[in-house]
RNA sequence: GGGCGGAUAGCUCAAUUGGGAGAGCGCAGCCCUUACAAGGCUGAGGUCACAGGUUCGAUCCCUGUUCCGCCUACCA
């Protein structure tokens, strides 16, 4: 490479799209790179086909592309599944909106016409997200590329529908369930959001039969009056204790009704008498059910939101909520509204639309959970799948401990299409092929269900069905189950949960073994993002502006677990200033190594930097890839910075301008600049893909051993040196000793400084001696003295050190008034160390219950502190005599 | 109501099994030293939320309190 043909700053703009280019050309995400490699896979969470790119799958992506990218590293066959999900009432959503503006709508267009729309319009829009991924740097098998309606996938979807049907799992039954007025749909439990609103606690008077009072009842929802069929009070309740089994009527219709007695009834809250509206509240559905006879439920809310002819011709066709207002109103006029009450509640939202929802009964599919879950939850619990971090174990056993039928039927036309069929005879076939005759009466006029599954039900088949069950290919056979799944915890439930419950009853095994639960990311202030907010960041804009390295490596360094991060784009600016120093580090190299004479191995490394930055590589190195086994993005991307910056570049490269200007070791500091070089873009190419493959391809071979970095192999047990380790560090105590002095005292940078250092021991003065250069280089020195036991020189600054104390004469260069402060501070904070230090060894206890070695370290430390107090009291002394002097002459 | 998590430097966060707390950014001082001013060197800054307890010793373990998040639940 040519320095000159190096900028002095990295530009990722120009950067990026070339090397995603060239690695899809050359097949590099492919698993088959690594053709006898381990299998590992990860399937990415399908985002929703209608969505676009948010920091929540920035981030989500990131981390399984550090995660695709090191096992590839290692070795493994690693295979990451891209594709999309068909989001049912998203998507819908989105069309219909679409054909709003033609002034047209689903029903005018018929079932097959609005498909087909959706098809064209998925089609049109439908990738933009998966290009959004590749902004990103994604390393997906994009010929692998699945999407949940896919032909592949349908299939997967029928077969487990009929299996499930043909094993009982799957029943229809009419009952109560989530309503959402709006999408006109039934919803999951888990589809509708619980929100605490203000709203009002309306007190109603309900006449006792026979005109002698009335009894009081609270309510949030005035309007469902008109469909109660009872009035439930607690049997313990002596208050209304004897009215169980009496009759009262119901205000602004003509009905009288009973009054009943059920445990459920709170005494304490409201008046301890509840209206029951069975048609309209899950709870008021459980009380009538409990009693013999049950009591009837009157629906007078339609499917619509609006009331019901049941609710009376006055109230017929209003909004419910105007009819609330007006049965308040109504009631009021008869004297019969007693008061109304601020009260705050939880309110239940449709999860899309953001619609109240409404308790509706209607006929739906259910499965029938529990059998599920409990195999689930054995998987957990006996370690076939881990959750990391294991905190969201707890909530995931209490969900699935207490988790009810799961309503998988959506009266929507997008999606999976329930796979049964009606004949006019009453025969029900379910089928995984679509039938043309009833096997029971032969007539061809066969109804399929119009309803369509949950879109979770497709997506919960996704490890396997991507892989192409219920085919049996090869994919299926050595990627299954997968190795992590990387998500948010806000699907655990509607996702993961369903997968493992899945995954056990199809393929008799879990579909992967770990499961990564990331933090929300959220902006500055830390809350979290929301279009309505309008703190809504943009990833692609960050990509645009600093670079997806940047990005990507913010991310992983905030992704500590269990912690959400907080997003600003000035974190993203300071890693950008990172991968500049990367790139100047490298230009740095290439400056100093091309066209010069390098060595060809470790053994002809021979100054002692170079081996001491060898260990401490190989030290980073190990720690980065623990971390990363443990899912500890953010200590994995700081050891990199941290050895990247502090020590490669602040120590290493200073020094090496030194060591190379000794030509007999310059071609060994060569080889170790490259080396480091090579292996830090290695330890960094899973955060920073392209700066590293930027950089990588214009090494030299054979430090450059592959056609690129992305196959190369991750660093891990490399050389370890700690005795070179401890001599360096011998070297750069001097020198800091030097600085510390220089920097307190504000020596000019420029000014040269005379330097004597007191060696705490022979081998301390023989490794100072023998790289005298460096010191003088680092600290600024002109001359330096190093002797064991040398005494401090009248006037000089002292720094003790602790296997060594560095002098610095003083005189011309600082005023003593300085330097008294300076050592008046650090003999102040050495006394509180000692102290602190002396008072512990005195205590009984300590010395005889605290084990040995804790006691020898306070003893050595104990030992240290009083020569070191001792040396600074010696020189503030020998100042002060100075100062004196100077004042007295 | 139940459960979980958090509270550490001005800000954002670390601290692998209890032995006197670290980083990044910011701040202050001095420097454009031929890789990088998107930089270098040096430094200041903390009763580890509060109160008890266990222990020779607690940021760490236990109990309670306060504040802030989130999840979950059928008090209408």
């Amino acid at each position: 490479m040519s320095e000159t043909e190096k900028r002095k700053s990295y530009e990722p703009q120009a950067i990026e799209q070339k090397w995603y280019d060239f690695w899809l050309r050359k097949g590099l995400f492919k698993p088959e790179v690594n053709p006898s490699g381990e299998p590992y896979c990860i399937v990415i969470p399908p985002p929703n086909v209608t969505g676009s790119l948010h920091m929540g799958h920035a981030l989500n992506a990131t981390l399984q592309d550090v995660l695709i990218r090191w096992k590839r590293m290692h070795g493994y066959r690693a295979l990451w599944i891209p594709g999309t999900d068909h989001a049912g009432i998203a998507t819908q959503n989105v069309v219909e909106r679409e054909i709003a503006k033609e002034k047209t709508d689903r029903h005018q267009l018929g079932r097959e016409e609005f498909i087909n729309r959706v098809w064209k319009w998925k089609g049109e829009y439908g990738g933009r997200i998966i290009h959004q991924l590749k902004k990103m740097g994604a390393s997906c098998d994009w010929s692998r590329e699945r999407f949940t309606l896919d032909e592949g996938l349908s299939a997967a979807v029928r077969t487990v529908f009929v299996k499930l049907y043909e094993e009982g799992l799957i029943y229809r039954s009419t009952r109560l369930i989530n309503w959402c007025p709006r999408c006109l749909t039934a919803l999951s439990d888990l589809e509708v959001e619980h929100e605490e609103e203000e709203g009002l606690l309306t007190y109603i008077r309900y006449p006792l039969e026979g005109g002698k009072g009335h009894l009081v009842v609270a309510t949030t929802r005035p309007e469902t009056m008109l469909g109660d069929t009872g009035v439930a009070v607690n049997p313990e309740d002596e208050r209304y204790r004897e009215l169980i089994g009496r009759r009262i009527e119901l205000p602004l219709t003509c009905r009288q009704m009973p009054i009943v007695g059920d445990a459920a009834v709170e005494m304490e809250f409201g008046t301890g008498a509840v209206k029951v509206t069975p048609a309209h509240d899950f709870n008021d559905e459980e009380i009538a059910k409990r009693q013999s006879p049950a009591l009837p439920s009157i629906s007078v809310i339609g499917a619509d939101g609006k009331m019901t002819a049941l609710a009376g011709a006055r109230y017929e066709g209003l909004d419910r909520y105007e009819c609330r207002r007006l049965v308040v109103e109504d009631l009021k006029k008869q004297g019969l509204l007693e008061k109304e009450e601020k009260y705050t509640h939880s309110i239940g939202h449709c999860y899309r639309c953001k619609t109240v929802i409404e308790p509706l009964a209607t006929p739906q599919w259910y499965v029938k959970i529990e059998p599920l879950a409990s195999e689930a939850i054995k998987a957990v619990r006996d370690g076939r799948v881990k959750i990391v971090p294991s905190g969201w174990e707890n909530s995931y056993f209490s969900w699935m401990e207490n988790i009810k039928d799961w309503c998988i039927s959506r009266q929507i036309w997008w999606g999976h299409r329930i796979p049964v069929w009606y004949c006019e005879c009453g025969k029900t076939i379910v089928s995984t092929e679509t039938p043309t005759v009833c096997p029971g009466c032969g007539s061809t006029e066969l109804k399929q269900d119009p309803d369509v599954l949950d879109t979770w039900f497709s997506s919960g088949l996704w490890p396997f069905s991507t892989l192409g069950w219920p085919q049996m290919p090869e994919d299926m056979k050595a990627f299954y189950p997968t190795g992590t799944l990387v998500t948010a915890f806000d699907i655990l439930f509607f996702w993961v949960a369903r997968m493992i419950m899945l995954g056990l009853k199809f393929m008799g095994d879990v579909p992967f073994r770990y499961v990564y639960i990331h933090a929300l990311v959220r902006d500055e202030e830390g809350q979290k993002m929301s279009k309505s907010k309008g703190n809504v960041v943009d990833p692609l804009l960050i990509v645009d502006k600093y670079g997806a390295d940047a990005f990507r490596f913010t991310l992983a360094a905030f992704a500590a677990q269990g912690r959400d991060i907080k997003f600003s784009e000035e974190r993203v600016k300071g890693y950008r200033h990172f991968i500049n120093k990367l790139w100047n580090a490298s230009r740095f190299i290439s400056m100093n190594v091309e066209g010069r004479q390098i060595a060809h191995g470790i053994d002809q490394v021979r100054d002692l930097p170079s081996l001491w930055i060898l260990s401490r590589l190989a030290n980073a190195a190990d720690e980065i890839d623990s971390a990363l086994q443990e899912y500890r993005f953010n200590d994995a991307a700081n050891r990199v910075y941290q050895f990247l910056w502090r020590e490669f570049c602040d120590w290493y490269l200073e020094l090496a301008k030194t060591g190379l200007e000794n030509e007999e070791d310059a071609p060994g500091i060569r080889w170790c600049l490259l080396y480091c070089l090579d292996s830090v873009l290695r330890l960094l190419h899973p955060f920073m893909p392209f700066v590293t493959e930027e950089i990588w391809q214009t090494l030299p071979v054979p430090f450059r051993d592959g056609e690129s970095i992305m196959t190369a192999a991750y660093p891990s047990g490399l050389y370890r040196d700690p005795a070179a380790e401890e001599r360096m560090e011998i070297v750069m105590e001097a020198i800091s000793g030097v600085r510390n002095i220089r920097g307190e005292l504000n020596v000019q940078p420029g000014a040269k400084v005379k330097v004597l250092v007191n060696a705490g021991s022979e081998d301390v003065a023989k490794t100072l001696m023998g790289h005298l250069p460096y010191i003088k280089r680092q600290a600024g020195a002109d001359s330096i003295i190093v002797e064991m036991g040398l005494a401090a020189p009248r006037k000089a600054a002292v720094n003790v050190m602790s296997r060594l104390e560095v002098y610095v004469p003083v005189e011309g260069l600082i005023d003593i008034k300085a330097e008294l402060e300076r050592l008046g501070k650090e003999l102040r904070k050495t006394g509180e160390e000692l102290s602190f230090c002396m008072k512990k060894l005195m205590d009984q206890d300590f010395i005889k219950r605290a084990p040995e070695q804790v006691v020898a370290k306070e003893k050595a430390k104990c030992q240290e502190l009083e020569g070191k107090k001792a040396n600074i009291e010696d020189s503030i002394n020998r100042l002060k005599n100075i100062f004196q002097e100077a004042e007295n002459g």
